[in-house]
DNA sequence: GTCTATAAGGCGATAGAC
DNA sequence: GTCTATCGCCTTATAGAC
């Protein structure tokens, strides 16, 4: 566990806190008392919550980037399909849902330099799912009742939305039949 | 425009604002200037907010599971799944996300109570678009890649993601692709 | 039923000492 | 950088008059 800087502390209690709550579900006092500061030491690193939100959600898709981009692209689709959801798995045992999921639930309550942070993450995850099935249907010769790209946003979308019910449910196979139709997209 | 009592203004009102802006996204006083009264009113009808949102919920289901009920079974898949289509279609076009979707992110802020409701409310969308394909299965000989059951939470869940993207985006369109899989899916 | 008044505390945010 | 102190407002909720 590397030592970390307040301002890190912050954006990492602040990254949880978005996610099991949402924006509106938490206050300066929740965060300044986790981390072990006054609320007015937030205020220094973070002038106005909208400053925060948009620094917590510039980080969180920088570390989905990141991820995406660490993946072995010679691994064949369906093993790197496979990766992508045990990620997902894990989050999905716990009780925190996707930051992007949780945020564009709250689009009307969040300025525009958030809406455009939100909108290049769905993206960047769609245009990632839609590779993985272009490349299964070019290398197996697959067909799709839709295109490559309504299908990766329909798995993409099935995928946000299972990680939400499976926290209502308390039930984490509730993500298995977006992970299903995913397998069965890129598999030979 | 029928003549409502305060009551049911409070809960038309109190629709609304959670769909827009969720649980915690409004307040008493909000919802009191909307109709026009004070929040003591309020407290009245609904003496907590959890008793508000809980009422909210069932009121809304019991509008849903009325449309559903009020479907013409007699009707091909394909037709019905279009009427269910075009009544979320107007959803996207306007600023309300389904009030079960925005809620079910709010897990963690509600009351038992209203996760059940919010079960039920799953359950039963996911059960009356599992009968349209499985019926589409058994009268069309349909092969799908995954089970009938999951297929349908599948395009639920892209579904009421596609109700919280389109909005995020704008662009009302972004509910075609879960639509369209659908269509494919029950079509002959 | 609806109101006025108020309680008791939370909210984001700022000024200024250290 | 972090603190104390405080501002001005909002929050849910209740008591009691009418």
């Amino acid at each position: 566990m590397k030592t970390q800087s307040v301002r890190e502390q912050l954006l990492e209690h602040t990254l949880v806190l978005i996610r099991r709550r949402g924006f509106n579900g938490f206050s300066y006092r929740d965060l300044a008392d986790l981390v072990g500061v006054k609320t007015s030491s937030i205020h220094y690193y973070f002038p106005a919550k909208d400053d925060l939100v948009l620094e917590a959600v510039k980080e969180y898709s920088a570390r989905i980037s990141e991820r995406l981009r660490s993946v072995d692209s010679s691994l064949s689709p369906r093993e790197q399909a496979e990766g992508y959801l045990n990620f997902l798995r894990t989050a999905a045992c716990g009780d925190q849902i996707c930051l992007a999921g949780m945020l564009s639930t709250e689009t009307l309550c969040l300025p525009e330099s958030v809406h455009t942070e939100l909108k290049q993450f769905y993206r960047m995850n769609e245009n990632w799912l839609m590779g993985l099935i272009e490349r299964a249907q070019s290398e197996y010769g697959k067909v799709y009742p839709v295109t490559p790209r309504a299908l990766a946003q329909v798995i993409y979308g099935a995928l946000q939305n299972g990680l939400i019910v499976a926290r209502l449910f308390g039930a984490p196979e509730r993500l298995e039949s977006a992970a299903d139709l995913l397998m069965a997209s890129v598999s030979e």
